[in-house]
DNA sequence: GTCTATAACACGATAGAC
DNA sequence: GTCTATCGTGTTATAGAC
């Protein structure tokens, strides 16, 4: 019973957000979805045509990720710099909407019928993360053994950390700001990929303030 | 219709494995997992008695890490040794039945009615892991930012390496043989530990060859 | 645009024959 | 133990009134 003040469309899309992030895509019924939403049942067909153009309507709308690349790449960072940097704008990412970023996550961890929809998006962030540490490594900036395994062990320290993969038992403490979580994460990978400086950013902003709204 | 050999009870709970492993529980029907073991329908609920409660069948015949946690404490190792050794029986672990690793990762990242019994099981490794770092932590040996946030990034590390975590389009070869995997994971594990020397293990099989077969 | 009512179907579970 | 047949429920989706 959120946003009263929003469009029907739009409560229906944060509401399957919510929902969906929390139990996953299968487990969670259209008719949940509505209630939450405080619309009414037809509406989710009326407006998106279906469940899983609901969950299309989502990735679109919460996944802005193409603009921070595009950023990114016209920067030309040097490796350090470039690893800092989008590191530091996934951990951001995240910290701005950890729903979306569960999702992703439950995602990644089975074949579905979105399988797809979701690897375009991923794919764009992780293959310029590997071309920083290729680079890196060339330039015997970082040393490890193998460049696929960093990347996926890179990927891990950051898509992990942050918020609830069902970890809280094990931890003392709240999660920090996020800028914390960034130096945190920071200095962990950059250890891990053998480098001994300190960590380089590109000034501040590389994507606009984060306010997603449903498009069309 | 794999293992034709082996009893009804135990070619549906492999089939459930494979099923629940590639789609996820709420996606699998108890009719694809019967058609995939060979069985009749009805038999699902004649020896487990529900589908819920084959999920929980596919936890007490295929995770052991009981043991392997009371193996590693009984030996009482110092940090760097601990971290190794733990990390190693993991990764063997993961390598040896990627199916059910995959499902502990599925269930991680929403929750379901079936997220109390997977606690449980993840607990013990993760404390003992996080034991081995304070105290590498205390001795120096180790130099990190937050304890909790190297326990989530560490844990991060080694249960996205190895396997199907979808991340396959990045990467350039096929994953490595198992040690070789350990040894590249403990390479970033310890770099992000700050932890400059090799690592160091215990002698080997911690845990009996795995062949884990149904229970009761 | 929003609603009610319902169609059409798939699900998990089980009764009862063999 | 294994089968067929079916029950009861809950699902997504839609037709049609307002």
């Amino acid at each position: 019973m959120v946003r009263e003040e929003e469009h029907v469309k739009t409560r229906i899309l944060y509401a399957a957000k919510k929902l969906i992030a929390q139990k996953g895509f299968e487990a969670t019924t259209v008719r949940e979805i509505c209630r939450e939403a405080d619309a009414n049942l037809s509406l989710v067909s009326y407006y998106y045509g279906g469940k899983e153009h609901v969950f299309e309507a989502l990735l679109d709308a919460f996944i802005p990720m193409g603009e921070i690349i595009d950023r990114l790449r016209a920067l030309k960072l040097e490796p350090v710099a470039g690893v800092c940097s989008l590191t530091r704008e996934i951990v951001r990412f995240r910290a701005a909407d950890p729903e979306i970023s569960q999702i992703i996550h439950q995602e990644m961890t089975r074949r579905t019928p979105r399988t797809g929809m979701m690897q375009q998006r991923k794919l764009l962030i992780w293959r310029l993360m590997r071309e920083y540490m290729e680079e890196g490594g060339r330039q015997n900036l970082f040393r490890f053994r193998s460049l696929d395994a960093v990347c996926v062990y890179v990927a891990g320290s950051i898509l992990f950390g942050g918020f609830g993969t069902s970890f809280e038992p094990v931890l003392e403490s709240e999660p920090p700001d996020v800028e914390t979580q960034v130096s945190d994460v920071l200095c962990y990978i950059l250890g891990g990929l053998g480098y001994g400086g300190e960590p380089e950013f590109t000034p501040e902003r590389i994507w606009p303030a984060h306010e997603p709204g449903a498009r069309s």
